[in-house]
DNA sequence: AGCACA
């Protein structure tokens, strides 16, 4: 049915182990703002469950949202097409990635039904909805490669993710960083505005204070990859 | 703080 990301009904993973009783959290708390040196492991060595603290808060965050929103590639309209991961142009198929999303989502998936339409928020949009967001805040010591990873794990869950784009940009700031610009679409505005609601302000790591947080806009010109840019009342 | 692509 759904893509395969979406494999959370075979209860193959009830739960995610905890910690798996590996290494402690210091480990990864590099002083000097190296917090993403142990976030996304490098490609080559799978099979390691040690992503299960990381993601804890990422779960924990999504969790309230989760519970009463319509995060579903049911019913989303256009799920049954293979997503091609955006820029990355390959799909994700990280199996603890998918096993990670199993912990959280076949508690919905068993117990809740999950059959929403997508896109049915009660609150009304603001004027300045657009299919596609503009995320800022993420580190600047993130790798191209890894902003991808990151956001691509963030968002794809939402109803209605389309891709990441990142663009690269020269620094404000004489002799800073080259910064990446970031750009998610979505399907409607509606389904844009419900990844915006439920990750504004997120924090990477709960845990420290420091650690960044993104900020979600609606990007101001969408342009015609948006669906033709016509948006408001009429 | 920063808003690009078609």
């Amino acid at each position: 049915m759904a893509d395969a990301y979406w494999r959370y009904g075979d209860g193959r993973q009830p739960a995610i182990p905890p910690l798996a009783g590996k290494r402690s959290r210091s480990d990864y708390d590099l002083p000097g703002g190296h917090e993403f040196a142990g976030y996304f492991p490098r490609d080559d060595d799978r099979g390691a469950p040690r992503m299960a603290r990381d993601t804890e808060s990422i779960g924990a965050s999504y969790d309230r949202y989760l519970r009463n929103a319509q995060i579903s590639s049911f019913g989303g309209g256009e799920s049954g097409r293979p997503m091609t991961g955006g820029m990355t142009g390959r799909p994700v198929e990280d199996p603890r990635i998918m096993g990670i999303e199993g912990m959280d989502l076949s508690m919905a998936g068993k117990g809740r039904n999950m059959g929403f339409g997508g896109g049915r928020p009660e609150k009304p949009l603001p004027s300045d909805a657009s299919n596609t967001l503009f995320v800022e805040g993420l580190p600047a010591n993130c790798k191209r490669r890894e902003v991808s990873r990151i956001l691509l794990y963030i968002f794809r869950p939402f109803v209605g993710f389309r891709e990441v784009r990142l663009v690269s940009k020269d620094s404000r700031h004489p002799g800073g960083e080259p910064l990446v610009l970031c750009f998610v679409d979505f399907g409607t505005p509606a389904q844009a505005a419900t990844a915006l609601d439920a990750l504004q302000g997120y924090k990477f790591d709960e845990h420290d204070r420091d650690s960044a947080d993104i900020r979600l806009q609606f990007a101001r010109y969408p342009g015609p990859r948006s669906g033709g840019g016509s948006r408001g009342k009429r």
